[in-house]
RNA sequence: GGGCGCUUAGCUCAGCUGGUUCAGAGCGUCUGCCUUACAAGCAGAGGGUCGGGGGUUCGAAUCCCUCAGCGCCCACCA
């Protein structure tokens, strides 16, 4: 074989072994008599490109996928991509609108082309980035949310939700969008602060006889010059006056009664509308006094609703004023005008008109779309909706039973109030990148629009024709609903329809694979996808649709800030692939991510991921480079050595097998390491290691191969490729073979006194090496140690090979020349004739002394306290007395020795 | 406004239903080493009155109350 390199070169492997991984279908999975373990991929913007939290996030189902393999299950992750749709359309707008093309200059079809064109050309990209990873998905069943299946799948929904009625098409108060045109939902919206000014506007009282009464509330009614009499309304926006079709007060309020059954004429427009009354106003807001625009306010919606209103739409798609806004003189020229700008220019009006008592700072909050930043207005529009009763009650129980896990367990609480305060799914959106809503119109008999639901043209016109008793309906006839679906109407669907078990329920695939096992996403889409997955794998697998969900974090800079494209604090993962490998990059960001918190990123991580494989790599080259004879023995120490890492392997599978069970992976990897660096590495190899050029005994060498067998499969699904590079070297394989389906052993039970005592072994070897530090003794200059015990210190063959001792003696003296420790409550020395600083070492001992006396103290003050030894268990108080015990020998142990030092 | 969570070593965090794995881990820091696997390393060392205050208890990082600070989610008083 051919030397290595004293150093571990990622790039030169990972391709090698994710190309063997692959050509040898190592991936794949179809269904057999194993027991399945199934994830499916959170699946990525099709045109989007990998970021460090799809690092973090496909790192950890990789894992789970891996393991589940080892573990001899059948398992099978499913990659795929989601069309987004108002993501994908919104980019495709803006790379038309770079090539000097709008979209309304379009018909659907011509836009969907660009948009295929577009897809196809950006489309992928992360998917071939994930394989830079090490992602073991199973690429031939890579889906797309609108492939023939997933696409057949939607519409098919879409069409039994509407024929259960679950589904319907209502006029309801929208988040719109007027850059992009369309509705959003609630979930898609975001809140900023913004800096705004409250404007307080006059409305006369209409028909108003000047000198009304007005009784003791006189001080609260405002009068003009001519004593005219007003109301004042605050509010943020003077623009959507036109649409007002009442001023609402609350009945309780004192300083306003005297408004009660008024009409009031709205400022500028001259409109008298009504005075309502309804506890919804708050008293203390500004003047008590609230103006309603029933077209432009979800709660002014509501007043309109339950008081009979006139609903007055007076904007545009895109936010500017229609005809009925300006249908006033003073409004009309207002026309096209955007809301913004009408907003300025009609507090000037109202200004000068004398309509404006005043204009105030105000702080407060806008609702913006998520995806275009323009502030939503709402907007009364013809929707499709979900009833969610229905699914909210079909998907609280599993989670809240823990049939569904959720990983952290605090998401349940979250789960459970959005279920409990659910609103109605807004799945229609006016955008044409996606599954066109299924829903046909056609001019009924008598002249009415008539809807008719199927999923093709031709069983909608079949439908239309036996529904309308009119046989003579043309395709023609039948106009398809512009609209498309929400994205999420698709993705609800993925743990089913990835397995066809929409459209061909109960078939083999969808038999093994469903319910999958677990979920890897993150916790800010826990309504738009979670959620509804859990609703639809009941509605339409009749189970659920995964037994764990593990919620990961965000990927924080190191300073806690989100990464952002805008703070280019976010590095580049395949350069950091690049730097520190595939296996490096995943060890570091699981190094730091426990389930649920988020991640503060550092190339520390990532370097401490290098460095590890960097140190597995050159413990293989010194293994590798043992000469083997089997004309040796097999020494005492090996022997010891071997026993003893046994043990402290099968407590490290033991304690690894916990921390995945729990998901804590972090955990599982913290202890793997510590296992490879410091107990195989630093102790067990070195407690193993032939002299220099010399060869190994054959019962230890193979031995150790097999520890580091056993290590390189434990530590696969974590670094998938250096286990993978170095497990070629341990064993000849058959073509295809790889460590991702060598299974780790299970935890046996373990001799837990054999690791104890290796301890004690361990600390008194540290106690040599510390007196070496100390008198800048080399390591290779033996050394004799005294212990002042009895009996010979466990593992003494070891102690003497790591401690390099010429002897080791037992019931030794007090000696004043020679450099004390003490190990549990037994003393050693290292005599060092000459080389002691009496002064130092008295020192030292003193303060040993000082401590041990006041712990001992303190422990016989609680062995004092009658009540401790009455109450406490007699475990506790045991525990006391043997601590009680071991200070008192200690602190014999010492005065002696201050006593031989101070002769 | 409602809800959830957090505060332990310089940094990131673990410490489950109170008592030897109760003060821990990794990284960083300091000291000494280029010791034939690894300086991306080896050996050794230091570092926290567990956010403040109060309470329950024989005993509190752990349970309760309170204050302070931080984070997230939901709602949206115009």
């Amino acid at each position: 074989m051919e030397e290595l390199a004293p150093k571990y070169s990622p790039a030169e492997v990972e391709d090698k072994w994710y190309k063997y991984w692959d050509e040898n279908g190592l991936f794949r999975s179809v269904p057999d008599h194993r027991e399945p373990y199934t994830i499916v991929i959170p699946p990525p913007n099709v045109t989007g490109i990998l970021h460090m939290g799809h690092m973090l996030n496909n790192t950890i189902q990789d894992i789970l996928v891996r393991r589940a393999r080892q573990e001899g299950k059948n398992a099978l992750w499913v990659p795929g991509t989601d069309h987004a749709s108002i993501s994908t359309e919104t980019k495709v707008i803006q790379k038309l609108a770079k090539d000097g093309i709008k979209k309304t200059d379009l018909t659907r079809e011509q836009f969907l082309e660009h948009a295929w064109e577009w897809t196809h050309k950006h489309g992928g990209i992360i998917l071939q980035q994930l394989r830079k990873l090490g992602a073991s998905c199973d690429w031939s069943r890579t889906a797309f949310t609108m492939d023939e299946v997933r696409s057949e799948s939607v519409l098919k929904v879409f069409c039994d939700l509407y024929d259960k009625g679950l589904i319907y098409r209502g006029l309801r108060m929208v988040n719109w969008d007027p850059e992009n045109r369309t509705a959003i939902s609630d979930d898609e919206v975001f809140y900023v602060d913004e800096h705004s000014k409250l404007y307080y506007l006059k409305y006369y009282i209409a028909d108003d006889d000047f000198t009304g009464e007005t009784g003791d509330e006189a001080e609260v009614v405002h009068r003009d010059a001519d004593g005219r009499r007003y109301a004042v309304v605050a509010t943020t926006r003077p623009e959507t006056i036109m649409g007002d079709t009442a001023m609402c007060i609350n009945p309780k309020d004192p300083k306003n009664t005297w408004l009660k059954g008024k009409k009031v004429i709205v400022p500028l427009v001259d409109r008298v509308i009504p005075v309502i009354e309804d506890r919804y106003v708050e008293v203390d807001f500004g003047t008590g006094c609230l103006k309603v625009t029933p077209a432009h306010d979800k709660n002014d919606q509501m007043l309109g609703k339950n008081h009979n209103l006139e609903t007055i739409d007076i904007f545009n798609d895109d936010a500017t004023v229609n005809e009925a806004g300006a249908c006033s003189p003073a409004t009309e020229k207002f026309l096209g005008m955007d809301r913004f700008a009408v907003r300025e220019q009609i507090a000037e009006d109202l200004i000068e008109a004398g309509l404006m008592e005043k204009v105030e700072d105000y702080e407060n909050k806008v609702g913006c779309s998520e995806r275009t930043k323009v502030p939503i207005e709402p907007k009364l529009s013809e929707q499709w909706f979900i009833n969610m009763k229905h699914f909210a009650e079909i998907s609280l129980g599993p989670v809240m039973d823990d049939y569904i896990k959720f990983v952290p367990e605090k998401y349940k609480t979250t789960y459970r109030i959005w279920l409990e305060n659910i609103q109605d799914w807004c799945i229609s959106r006016q955008l044409w990148w996606g599954h066109r809503i299924p829903a046909y119109y056609y001019t009924g008999k008598y002249g009415k629009t008539e809807i008719v639901v199927a999923e093709t043209a031709a069983l909608a016109l079949e439908k239309a024709r036996k529904q309308s008793g009119m046989p003579e309906l043309k395709a023609e006839d039948l106009k398809q609903d512009p609209d498309a679906l929400d994205t999420w109407f698709s993705s609800w669907l993925w743990p089913i329809s990835l397995f066809n078990g929409i459209l061909d329920p109960g078939n083999e695939e969808i038999k093994y694979y469903y319910p999958t096992a677990t979920l890897v996403t993150g916790p800010d889409i826990i309504f738009f996808w979670v959620a509804r997955m859990i609703m639809a794998g009941y509605e339409y697998a009749g189970d659920k649709p995964f037994s764990n969900v593990y919620f990961t974090g965000i990927v924080r800079d190191s300073i806690g800030r989100k990464m952002s494209k805008m703070l280019g604090n976010s590095p580049d993962p395949l350069e950091l692939i690049a730097q520190y490998g595939a296996d490096g990059v995943r060890m570091g960001l699981m190094l730091a991510a426990p389930a649920g918190n988020d991640i503060m990123y550092d190339d520390k991580l990532v370097e401490q991921g290098r460095n590890f494989c960097n140190k597995i790599w050159n413990a293989f080259r010194l293994v590798k480079g043992w000469e083997v004879s089997d004309a040796i023995d097999q020494p005492e120490s090996s022997k010891a050595a071997i026993a003893w890492f046994e043990a402290q392997l099968n407590k490290t599978l033991a304690e690894v097998e916990d921390s995945m069970a729990k998901f804590r992976l972090n955990e599982a990897l913290m202890a793997i390491y510590r296992l490879f660096w410091d107990e195989f590495s630093s102790w067990y190899l070195e407690m193993v290691k032939p002299a220099y050029q010399q060869p190994i005994d054959r019962a230890t060498f193979d031995a150790t191969m097999g520890f580091f067998d056993q290590l390189l499969r434990l530590l696969h699904p974590f670094m998938p490729f250096i286990t993978e590079e170095l497990w070629q070297h341990l064993a000849q394989r058959a073509a295809g073979e790889s460590i991702m389906y060598a299974p780790v052993a299970k935890a046996a039970a373990f001799d837990a006194d054999i690791i104890a005592q290796m301890e004690t072994a361990k600390e008194i070897v540290t106690g040599v090496r510390g007196v070496r530090a100390q008198k800048n003794i080399p390591s290779k200059e033996p050394l004799a140690l005294n212990a002042v015990a009895s009996a010979e210190p466990a593992f003494a063959c070891v102690i003497r090979k790591l401690a390099n001792l010429s002897a080791l003696n037992q019931q030794a003296e007090k000696d004043a020349a020679a450099s004390t420790f003490m190990v549990g409550t037994t003393e050693f020395n290292v005599p060092l004739a000459n080389q002691i600083d009496v002064e130092a070492e008295l020192e030292k001992l003193n303060k040993d002394l000082a401590y041990l006396e006041g712990f001992k103290k303190s422990v016989e003050k609680k062995l004092g306290n009658e009540r401790f030894v009455n109450n406490a268990p007699a475990a506790v108080v045991e525990n006391e007395r043997n601590k009680l015990a071991d200070a008192t020998q200690k602190i014999e142990s010492i005065k002696a020795t201050i006593a031989a030092l101070s002769k």
